[in-house]
RNA sequence: GCCGCGGUAGUAUAGCCUGGCCUAGUAUGCGGGCCUGUCAAGCCCGUGACCCGGGUUCAAAUCCCGGCCGCGGCGCCA
């Protein structure tokens, strides 16, 4: 059989003319045997569709269907007929049977996923994701990451692609992989971060990337990777971290929406906890949000980071409100890193001593996203003054020197600029309610994982 | 990194607390048989497991210690 005669199930049940022979393959879906008949059905990509063996039509077909194992790879030859009792109302009456890949037994339940343990679909991934179900993930998430390309394209971005391999962690240090570089130490980049502002200061003004993030922090929850997809962008020439922020907000929507539209059906067939309208979203600031918890219980000190139980709690209290996205703005110098634009400097310009007395408390022009109470974006203005940075750098005792060229890009005419980095995991995880982000990737890597 | 829970056929589980009655039960898968209109096919027969190492004991799936792995919480973060 030749594969260019090939057609696809859809096409086959919408389009074939019964009375026609035709060539499927595909995947063996389901076998079921009575005797002198077998009824296979065949999944390909576009859907699936049942094959009727019989002996006295081909006994040499029905003596290799009666044999087929789930999964295997075949193709098959035969006529179209009309079947009420067929799924789809068509089947295919075959003449001609091949097995082009024979399947060993199966070491997990594809068909029903929740009876094997997540740990071991994983390592069966391949097997894992023939599963409509978790398919619908990873074509949900091509989906976002094209609408969020062609959004940032349509509105100016240049998409920039960035170094992997850095010679200096970017934040701090603990939370990055180190990796040996020849006779050198190198690191594993933790957010495109210095680079995105470089293409800013560089003059490319907007810039963006969907690239992966690494994080050495060895988490063991539901919410963290070791890797993951970040949905980056940097803005030059901003007025302020709202810009930023706004921008954010509609690149999370335009995915939400690229997802719902295309797979609203399928979303909501698979997913029960799922989403199935494109999220309204309200901004207020840390010092609102702080006033929001202590009326419902939860005090927290004015230096301090939302912790999850108060994202939790304050999804839930927005959620209800009909806001399953909350920005939250002004973050406390404390729990920022050291390029942060604090809210002392940021409107209005930069200068020496705007940077001057920072403290923990000092509110910084950021934001964080939560999405149905789980952060799913941060971001804000950065400091381009390189005086500031230097200052900032030391209050937050890191050392001026290890990042030279970060500061001496500043000296050469860097506008006031600003981005955020989106995780495109997590947006899965809360659009569709998974309750592991591990689903949402297709090899995901955790601080035990690395493989397959 | 810290804390808690867990590891039994291919998969998912019962048994563990209160050691012997476990020749380790059940479901599903897998193999074989019957069956020409099934669609979670059915019926009959069969197959298959106590994570690794050490200890306690007359006796360990069961109790203790260590390791590895899994699940989750926290800190932190996308």
């Amino acid at each position: 059989m030749r594969m260019r005669e090939r057609k696809p199930v859809e096409w086959l049940l919408r389009e074939g003319k019964p009375g026609e022979e035709y060539t499927v393959a595909g995947w063996v879906d389901a076998v079921r045997r009575h005797g002198g008949v077998v009824f296979v059905v065949v999944r390909d990509r576009t859907g699936r569709m049942q094959l009727v063996v019989k002996k006295n039509v081909s006994k040499e077909a029905w003596k290799k269907a009666r044999k087929l194992s789930l999964e295997s790879v075949i193709a098959a030859r035969g006529v179209l007929t009309e079947s009420k009792a067929a799924l789809g109302g068509r089947e295919l009456q075959v003449r001609e049977l091949e097995v082009l890949s024979e399947a060993a037994p199966l070491p997990i339940d594809i068909k029903n996923p929740e009876k094997t343990t997540l740990a071991k679909r994983l390592d069966y991934r391949w097997l894992d994701l023939r599963n409509p179900r978790n398919k619908l993930i990873f074509l949900i998430e091509s989906e976002m990451a094209r609408a969020a390309r062609e959004w940032f394209r349509r509105h100016g971005f240049v998409e920039i692609f960035t170094s992997k391999l850095v010679g200096s962690a970017t934040e701090g240090g603990a939370e990055v992989f180190p990796v040996l570089y020849f006779d050198k130490q190198a690191f594993l980049a933790q957010s495109p971060q210095l680079y995105k502002q470089m293409g800013v200061i560089a003059g490319f003004e907007k810039v963006f990337e969907i690239a992966p993030a690494f994080r050495a922090e060895p988490h063991h929850t539901t919410r963290h990777l070791t890797e993951y997809t970040s949905v980056d962008f940097e803005m030059g020439f901003i007025d302020s971290y709202m810009d930023v922020l706004e921008t954010a907000l509609q690149v999370i929507i335009e995915m939400v929406k690229a997802a719902l539209e295309k797979y609203r059906d399928e979303i909501k067939e698979y997913f029960p906890d799922a989403i199935l309208e494109v999220p309204r979203y309200k901004i207020i600031s840390m010092e609102e949000a702080r006033d929001i918890l202590a009326a419902h219980g939860k005090e927290l000190p004015p230096d301090a980071d939302l912790d999850s139980e108060a994202e939790r709690l304050l999804g839930k209290i927005m959620s209800e409100q009909g806001y399953h996205i909350v920005a939250v703005t002004r973050y406390p110098w404390a729990c920022r890193p050291f390029y942060t634009m604090p809210c002392t400097c940021g409107e209005g310009g930069s200068f020496p001593e705007c940077c001057e007395n920072l403290r923990p408390d000092t509110p910084t022009c950021s934001f964080d996203i939560l999405f149905r109470g789980l952060e799913v974006a941060t971001g804000g203005q950065r400091q381009h003054n390189p005086e500031c940075l230097v200052k900032q750098l030391k209050n937050k005792g890191l050392h001026p020197e290890s990042f030279k060229w970060y500061i001496e890009m500043f000296r050469h005419g860097a506008p006031p600029h600003g981005g955020a980095g989106i995780g495109l995991e997590r947006v899965t995880m809360q659009l569709l309610g998974l309750k592991n982000i591990r689903e949402a990737r297709l090899t995901p890597r955790d601080p035990e994982r690395l493989t397959p």
